[in-house]
Formats: structure tokens, C-alpha cells, sequence
DNA sequence: TTCAACTGCTGCACTTTTTGCATCACAGAT
DNA sequence: ATCTGTGATGCAAAAAGTGCAGCAGTTGAA
């Protein structure tokens, strides 16, 4: 929509924070981006950036205003959808925050199915912890996040809430292999390999050993969590993940999930949400309502 | 704003319903109007109006799209006078759809105090019955409405609710002047005065005969609460009202107002509201929060 | 029917707005 | 002091928007 040119305009040069450089992002002049700024200060009455030295930054008028066109851009996406959705196409773009644990295998499989019934949505799949997800969201440079425990819940509508159990994962010739369920200290008699501190997993671990005497006492530290997949298949360590970041129980390759005893290592959560306050347009609210009902097939929701 | 005005024209067309009519009012010729018309809908790749040979009407894409123009249009409103506000004036105006009890005495004196502390700030107040005045809302109209008794509440979010019971106003020379309390019974045994059916002291009325061997039986009808006030003073005849279109119980000039006692007659509500899921503009939520300490002087409010 | 009055739409000339180039003034880093 | 980056500005070219006159179509009354 052309007459949002200016808005878009401006969102561009907060994002990026020189009016240079957000022109050449948006392959205009700087002239004529700086004029239009100029123009709707004059039109506002009050600026919204701060010249700074080296580019510019929102001031508080500007924060209130990009709030608002954040929001109307979003909306017109919103509304463009609705609309396309009453001649039966279904287009637009879902774009999704989340954590490491869904890249693999289950955003894939959801978004490849959904796209076999609306070949005109796209995706966008961005990875980011916790806060980084709702940071994304209150943006609207996501639609909808996925995440595993998050910490705050201040602008997060909750859509779907997902029990994890934190699985051991082992090799198939480690001496833990083919348990039904594991013991915290078990575990930890073996090497392990751990996710870096702020993950969820880890958390959920220390938090387990904490006031125990039992040790977290890592061999191998990787904050990808593929690395520490591949690392039980490399060499005999037992690492720790949430079952929807693993591949499936049956025919996986080489690789045993044991659940650990909810005794010792509370349940963590995965949050699915929006938001709060925005409605979605068509594509994200349909693929949202997918991916719940994929994970009511699989795990006790709530 | 300027980069609003293809928006507004929107808007104008959809009110009017008619190209060359919003034209007119908008001051261009229909020409220009027209052609921004079809590039937004070549911009959106489907037609927002149905051509019909005396103008133009919305069709579903239409619908959709105008909700969104109208929330934009009025989110701007509240973002300018929240910008305004960071710089210590309050600007803005307060758009007010309301029921004929607030007009002679109420809303005028409100809205002097309001503006005695913020001139920059301007009011429109709208006569509307409780169905109109919701509508208001939903097409942002009206920033808030204060209604008798509403009927429906879909879109309707209440701020305050106000017990009014229903008032006798005679004039000080009736027999009834000076009495603390009535009973429906002695009040109908004189000539009555009622406002049309359509309008909430009636519809309690009618709730109160219903069943009983009264009967209202008018000598003079009227949609005009004025006139009805004024009826009282003209000849003997009791007329029936809410306390809010009143003059002040002391120093009346010549009526005088009598409650009609609860049992008889139901006890109406009055009620402000806004458009649900609105953010008013702060002039407008300022206004509310002291018309809701105003009333909470006067009345009993929840 | 016939005609007037209304609708939305369009070609062309004109006006207004927007854009891009070259340049300036300023501030921090080298 | 120099250099490199920033946003701002005068002026001319390009683009977008506007208004006039006139088109085709429909409705409703004579």
C-alpha cells in the first residue's frame, strides 16, 4: 500500500538508526528520506528522532508513534489477508520466533504441511531465546513465538502450553541406552554434555541439583543444541533435551531418549503465544491453531 | 496528516455513499476522489465498493477494510494527544453520544469544568437514542456514550454504572408537590406527561403496570424531555424523569421532583461506556475518569 | 417512450509534490 | 589538523495528484 510509504519509512529508520543508511536499505536517496521525516514532524508538530552524531534515535514522542505504526502496519497485513481469504486464497506471511528446539524437526514438518494447503503463505522462522521472542513480538517482527519456559509474561498471550519432560539423550551403545526412565544421579555418572546456562534445559538442571549433591560437572558446553546431538553419536557423554526437539522414538538414527524422573528434574513448559492485545491475521491464527492440535496429538496440552 | 487523507476519503465515500457526494464535501472535485478510489483498489488487487447506479456501497472487502481505516483514524487521534500531552498540553477533542437526560444540566456544566482546565480541548455531544449511540462507537463516531439503560452490550465496554430511580416531576402548585415519596398508583390518578415508548423511563414503566391493574394512559406524549420538564410548569400534569435531567432539588425553578417508590417502578441504570477494545484518546479517558468522580459524588455508582 | 438528472469513469492539460544531485555544517575518531 | 561519518538544504527534474470537459449507464418522472 503506497500510502504507508512514510510510516514504513519511519519504522525503517528506527529499526536502523540513520536515516543514511535506512535509505540505502529502502533504495532511496537520504534526501528524500530526511525530507519525508522532516515532513511529518512539521505535520506532528513535535520531532520523534533525536539527531544524534553518529544517526538518530526515537525520543519518547517517537516511541509513542512507533508503537501506532507498528501496529497499523501489522493490521493492514492483518486486514490484506482477511480480505484475500474472502476471494478463497489464503496468502500472507507467518512469521514465528522461537527456541533452538523447534528448528529440526517439528517447525519443519508443521510448515511443510501447512503449506501444502496454502502454497501462497510464507514463512518466516527466526531464532531467538526467551526474551528476544517476546522482544519480537512487541516489535511485531514476529507473529507468533514459541519458547520453552519463558521468563516474562508481560506482553505474552499464552496460546498453548506443552508439559516437556527433560530426556537424557544417549547413544544407542551407551551403557543407559534402552531404559524406560532414568534417575537424575544415573545420568550424572556418566559425561555429560550441557547446553550453555541460559537455556531452558539447563535451568530446569540446575535447578534440579540445587540443594542436592549432586554436581553439574560438564565435559562439553555448546549452545547448539544439534552439537550436543551429535555429540552422543561421537562419543559416550549423556546430554539433555526436551522431547520436541528430538528426532522420533522410533527409527531414530542411533540415538536413545530416556525421560528423567520428574522426581528429580522438574517438567519444563513450552509456551506457544501472541502478542497481547493484536489479533492475527488469517495464515498466523490458521497455523497456530495447526501446530496446537499437532501438539495435542502428541503431548497433554493445556 | 496527510498521508492519511486517501484513508479518510475512504471513510467519507463509506459514510456518504456516493462518490461525487463525498466530493463535495470534501471539497475536490469527484475526479480526483475517483481515482484514488480505484487505486487503492488496484493497490489491494479486489474492489472495496459496489458500484450501484445512485452510488456507491461498501461489499465485504470493504467492510473489512473500513474497520480498519476507522480504528486507524481514531488511534492517530489518541496517539496526537498522547504526543501532545508529553509536552504538557492537553489538545484533543472528546466526541460524546448521549441520551437526553444529559444535555440540559449535566454535560454542559462537565464540559465547562473540563475546559476551564484544558482550553486546547474540544467537545462534540451527540443525541443519540441507546442503540444509536452504541453504533457511534463502533464506527468512532463517539469517543464515549452515556446511555439509559442500553439494550445490547456487544460492543460496549462499561466504565460506570449509575442507579437512577425514577423521578415524578410536578409542578410546585400540584397536590403531589413536597411529598418524599410516591406510589405509582397516586401518581397516575393525576394526568401524566410521558416521554414516547422507545425511551427508558418509559419502557420501566410499562415494566411497571405490566401485570398490575394500572394503566398508563397519557394526556400528553413527547420525545422531547424539555418539553416535558416544561409541560409540568405549563399545566397540572406529572411527568416522569431520571434525576440526572434535573434541575438541582434546591433552588428549582418551580418543578419539583419526587422519587417513585421501588417497589412499583424498577430502579434504571445509567451507563458510560466506550468502544470495547478501544484505547481512548487521553483528553477523552481524562474526561471519563471525571465525569466518573462526578457522578460517584452525586450517586451510588458500581 | 422520452427526457432530465443522477451516477461512476476517462483523456488531456495543468499544478503540486516528491525525488535526486551537489553541497553545507557539524561532531567524533584518527 | 584531517578525515569520515552524520543530518540538513537549494535547485532542477521526475512523478504523482488534480481539475475540466465529456463519456456511458441507470433511474424515475412526464
Amino acid at each position: 500500500m503506497r500510502y504507508l510509504t512514510s510510516v514504513r519509512y519511519i519504522d525503517a529508520v528506527a529499526r536502523i538508526g540513520s536515516i543514511r543508511g535506512a535509505a540505502e536499505a529502502l533504495a532511496i536517496t537520504s534526501t528524500a528520506l530526511n525530507r519525508r521525516i522532516l515532513a511529518i514532524e512539521d505535520e506532528l508538530g513535535v520531532p520523534i528522532f533525536e539527531r544524534l552524531p553518529r544517526g538518530v534515535r526515537l525520543n519518547s514522542a517517537g516511541e509513542i508513534l512507533i508503537h501506532y505504526i507498528r501496529h497499523q502496519l501489522s493490521d493492514l497485513e492483518r486486514v490484506r489477508s482477511q480480505i484475500a481469504d474472502l476471494s478463497g486464497v489464503r496468502r500472507g506471511h507467518v512469521a514465528i520466533a522461537c527456541s533452538q528446539a523447534l528448528l529440526p524437526y517439528f517447525l519443519p514438518e508443521q510448515i511443510a504441511a501447512y503449506r501444502s494447503e496454502h502454497p501462497q503463505v510464507t514463512f518466516g522462522v527466526h531464532l531467538r531465546d526467551r526474551a528476544d521472542a517476546e522482544a519480537a513480538l512487541v516489535d511485531h517482527a514476529a507473529d507468533l513465538a514459541i519458547v520453552f519456559e519463558p521468563v516474562r509474561l508481560a506482553d505474552f498471550h499464552t496460546l498453548l502450553r506443552v508439559p516437556q519432560p527433560v530426556c537424557a539423550v544417549v547413544g544407542e551403545r551407551h551403557p543407559l541406552a534402552g531404559r524406560d526412565i532414568l534417575r537424575l544421579g544415573e545420568c550424572l555418572s556418566y559425561p555429560i554434555a550441557l547446553p550453555t546456562a541460559h537455556y531452558g534445559v539447563r535451568h530446569l538442571l540446575e535447578v534440579a541439583v540445587q540443594g542436592s549433591a549432586l554436581r553439574l560437572e560438564p565435559t562439553v558446553e555448546s549452545d547448539s543444541f544439534e552439537f550436543l546431538r551429535h555429540a552422543v553419536l561421537a562419543e559416550s557423554v549423556v546430554t539433555f533435551q526436551i522431547p520436541i526437539g528430538l528426532p522420533d522414538p522410533d527409527g531414530q538414527g542411533g540415538t536413545c531418549r530416556i525421560p528423567v524422573d520428574p522426581r528429580d528434574v522438574p517438567t519444563g513448559v513450552l509456551y506457544m503465544g501472541q502478542l497481547k492485545g493484536r489479533v492475527l491475521p488469517v495464515a498466523a491464527a490458521r497455523f497456530a491453531a495447526q501446530i496446537s492440535s499437532a501438539l495435542a496429538d502428541r503431548y497433554e496440552v493445556s
